[in-house]
DNA sequence: CTTGTCGGGTGTACGGCGTACACCCATCCT
DNA sequence: AGGATGGGTGTACGCCGTACACCCGACAAG
């Protein structure tokens, strides 16, 4: 009976996967910021120090979070162009950061901070090296290639304007006039950009289509690179 | 005379740009994560609370140190076309991030997190943003054009192979041949790279050659566009 | 059946962080 | 002379990551 009394009252025994599933939903729901070894424990009805019998410490559990979310990256699409496999690729890897917002930051994090990169990024990188080389391009233009896409290799695109309406009106905003005098062109592109909006959806801009204009005008820049030998 | 010795044995009174530069200097020593409210105190003589007397708190004086160095960029070039005009104001705010490493990550943790931007940030843009309004781009393809260059409007270029010489040799690294036969195409690609710079200069790759790269490659391709009208 | 080892969960504690709050004192205006 | 005020102080709280000693249940060897 003990053994039954057990399984109802006691959590499942600790693992390193679950341990990093926990951590990872908790990120997706509070933010980088909300993630502390005291509450993932807490979500696992343990005690903190438990954890550290399953991963070294916290940079090794962020380590382990980017593994798994990058893993959820699209494999590569077979018999297609390096064009769209590197953009099907590329807009997988987004819809991932957008599924885990934190992802993008620690993954950045990581990699300023010369820690090794972590084996699921290491294999990313490496099959969006081969696709490149297989659809035709030069050892050296593919180095450059990889430095264009930049953290875009990601799928990263910082929003620089990240959609300000819906925001409460903060209260020591400049008033719209002298906004307007102090960053004229922001102003225009602002109001531009919100008319044009309009007459289609919500305001803001579509930042899917930003994305992809961003993503598909360097492509066609490689791709004329490439061409040209 | 106790004017006098206060003046000596007494720190100069504090500033909320006395403030800002300490914590700029400390972050540019220690990184982000050496920059605490206690250790910016300690470098000024004072007690930690004293700041809060002129930053509202550590947010405000992140923001007040953003607009300091992003002060640091150069004013645009007069009377050149847009490209140089833009190739330059970049290639200013790349040397900004490189004199202030920190500089990068926080203000995308800032953009990301939200808060408005800060004034220097706002000027930044809106000039940026004028220049290409000066050079002929339509209203629309600005907005695309400061989405296309995105994050690296701010000079940015996250090196993914932050340059792996140098390094002393990670005790559980994979052997060589393995790492070759799991990341093939990363191996060929650092193997090429290391051959081709060797003859060169040092080993790894020219970061400035490859951000200049990147750099050129998505301003040509702006300028199709906009000729393209 | 005993005994010893050991892996994994626990408890306590330390040093660091940001910052709320009460205080105190020098200065200056009246 | 006196009261207000602005800037530096001290104490304290609640977070954080994690070192270290502990303890207990399961399982292997005798």
């Amino acid at each position: 009976m003990s053994g039954q009394a057990d399984t109802l009252h006691r959590r499942a025994p600790l693992s390193r996967q679950r341990i990093l599933s926990a951590a990872v939903a908790l990120a997706d729901a509070g933010g980088a910021d909300a993630l502390s070894m005291r509450k993932i424990a807490q979500g696992l009805g343990v005690v903190p120090m438990a954890l550290y019998k399953h991963v070294a410490n916290k940079d090794e559990l962020l380590d382990g979070m980017i593994d798994l979310v990058v893993a959820e990256i699209d494999p590569p699409a077979v018999g297609a162009d390096w064009k769209s496999a590197v953009r099907l690729r590329v807009l997988s890897a987004r819809r991932m950061l957008l599924r885990h917002p934190w992802a993008a930051g620690v993954i950045e994090a990581r990699l300023k901070a010369r820690t090794a990169p972590t084996p699921a990024v290491l294999a990313y990188l490496d099959s969006m090296i081969g696709i490149l080389r297989a659809g035709g391009f030069p050892v050296e233009l593919v180095h450059h290639a990889m430095h264009v896409m930049g953290s875009r290799v990601l799928g990263f695109s910082q929003e620089l304007f990240e959609d300000a309406s819906g925001r409460e009106p903060d209260p020591d905003a400049l008033p719209p006039e002298e906004m307007a005098a102090r960053y004229p062109h922001i102003t225009e592109l602002a109001m531009a950009v919100a008319h044009d909006r309009e007459s289609v959806v919500g305001p803001g801009c579509d930042d899917q289509f930003e994305f992809e204009f961003a993503l598909d005008l360097t492509l066609d820049g490689l791709e004329r690179l490439r061409s040209a030998s």
